[in-house]
DNA sequence: CTGAAAGCGCTAACAC
DNA sequence: GTGTTAGCGCTTTCAG
């Protein structure tokens, strides 16, 4: 391995003149700075991270902790274009991505150990509420942390605004003349799910609808399976006065409702309008293509980095504490007017 | 930040005692352990990685390389759950995931030089053709490497075995009755589009079929909009003599043929059979619920681990270099008989 | 079984 | 402008 004693040699000067020339102190004389990259380049010299940590303390390393459990996590489409794009903007900043876990060589250990022991300076939290008490404790700890995707107090979160998103699906169903709205929700352990449900039920009264439980379903956990329960039991519960339109908290789920939906004998949008949620790649492509809300994850995994850093590098921010980024109705082919 | 010496101070023993605890050397005496780790346990101790490993250079850590072009990379289905898997693999072995980039600091850096200055072990490889030179360097540079997505001289591969899935997709819409096969393929600048396209010929000669130009699309891009491109472009260079049956080489892009085939006023699988390939979640929702390919992406990411691991820890493998996961025929009810 | 001491590669005062 | 020196927190001989 080259050190910079090396290439102090080699440039005829000492260690510390080879420090500063890679930390680009003014200090240094052009010609020995020259002097210097010349020989570490002939000699493919890299910087050692693990030694400039140990005296700086500091590590530029940013860490995500995310679901592990099957089709949460970063296997969800979701997440992985917020992790794309939280990746990228914290490279740009010089800082690298790490996975957070939960063991120390072989040893098991707690989500802040493992934070503390590689010396995180910062983390993106993507969890569900599985592991609040974990996640809470990476958090009183003073490691800095922003949340795409539960809300704690006192960490900033960039998250879609899922309530404008609720209203501008149920005002579109509205205007088409539905009035018997069904909602199929996705769990309300989750912020996607209580905020979606509560500016549905928010919709309702500012409308003078009256709040029917049968047209009301919770599914349990975010997945393609959920869908076609959900659906069967909403259709079962209502089938003397079935809706006119559902709005369906999430496109993942959406699918596989539409799907069942139709095996039933229902035609969409002719007997039933769907709306989605989160305008997953794949909403397009449905039959009939889905309309959803699109919430703007590379914009999310963005933002996010760059609260995230100005948190670690203690810069000011005029930012709210809960950011919300405006979601927009895309309308494709999944509702008709009642 | 709790050290060593905090701890020697108070289980009195020395520094060099602590240490020898905290990595297991039998020589310490049972009670001298409890102390230290009673000790180590009330001031909250975690051990630095940093100063671990520049005494013992070894960091643990293992990076992936991914690309980060649109569509392509974590945010990709296929990988995103190659990447889950390989993650709680390695963390199994007490080694943390980290993304490569291109930076280092504020200054543009190559991917081995980013390699170089964290120290890692080993490098997941899952990049397209656009960066092989970069790539070919961090291979050459000895760190350790498996791939899992393109085949490079001398360096393991873990791949969903290509020719066996094609063969398997084929010879059942052969045993349908369909001699006209078309054949939407992937970019064969990847070694998935490479593969299937090969094996397509192969089959098709195996069985004394004719191999018809007019029935191959070549797609540039792994995305969505290529299927409907595709599919325009195949319907109409056979408008006089069309297939009873495509076999596309992805999902993704047979979702978005199969709806253009539709609009076109085809019925699937009526008037055209589909087979598609990778068993992406969403295909049993696409209507038909598309007859498919299934690759093992768990065990393609897991094994990926467990072979960069045996290599950095010098462990003998009776493994192959290249390594193919078998795949498997998911019959749904896009193909019908000739 | 335990401890003293050297050193991993680098940075940061402080002298010069 | 440049060099000397100490030290970051840990592991590892080697004595004892």
């Amino acid at each position: 391995m080259v050190t910079i004693y090396d290439i102090a040699k080699l440039a005829g000067c000492s260690p510390a003149t080879v420090s500063k020339a890679f930390n680009n102190y003014s200090s240094v004389k052009e010609s020995t700075y020259k002097k210097v990259m010349e020989v570490s380049e002939s000699l493919g010299y890299t910087p050692n991270t693990n030694a400039r940590a140990l005296t700086t303390k500091k590590t530029w390393l940013i860490g995500v902790l995310f679901s592990e459990d099957t089709g949460a996590g970063i296997t969800h489409p979701h997440f992985s274009e917020i992790l794309q794009n939280f990746k990228m903007r914290s490279s740009e900043y010089g800082y690298d991505v790490l996975f957070v876990s939960k063991q120390i060589g072989n040893k098991e250990a707690s989500y802040l150990e493992h934070c503390k022991y590689r010396g995180l300076e910062g983390v993106l939290l993507a969890m569900d509420r599985n592991h609040v008490d974990e996640v809470q404790n990476v958090i009183s700890s003073g490691i800095k942390c922003v949340s795409v995707e539960d809300i704690y107090p006192d960490v900033p979160t960039v998250i879609a605004d899922y309530r404008m998103g609720t209203l501008q699906a149920l005002e579109y169903l509205y205007l088409l003349g539905h009035r018997k709205i069904a909602h199929i929700a996705c769990p309300l352990t989750s912020v996607a799910g209580r905020e979606r449900y509560g500016a549905y039920l928010e919709f309702l009264n500012s409308k003078g609808l009256e709040v029917n439980p049968k047209y009301i379903i919770e599914t349990d956990v975010f997945s393609h399976e959920e869908g076609s329960k959900a659906a069967v039991k909403l259709l079962q519960q209502c089938w003397d006065d079935l809706p006119t339109a559902i709005f369906i908290a999430y496109d993942d789920i959406a699918f596989s409702a539409m799907s069942t939906i139709q095996s039933q004998g229902f035609r969409i949008p002719e007997d039933i309008s769907v709306v989605g949620f989160d305008n997953l790649k794949l909403s397009c492509y449905m039959s009939p293509a889905l309309t959803t809300v699109h919430q703007d994850r590379a914009t999310i995994g963005r933002m996010a980095a760059d609260r995230l850093i100005q948190l670690i590098e203690n810069k000011p921010t005029e930012d709210a504490l809960d950011v919300r980024i405006p979601t927009k109705l895309i309308v494709r082919n999944s509702c008709a007017r009642a």
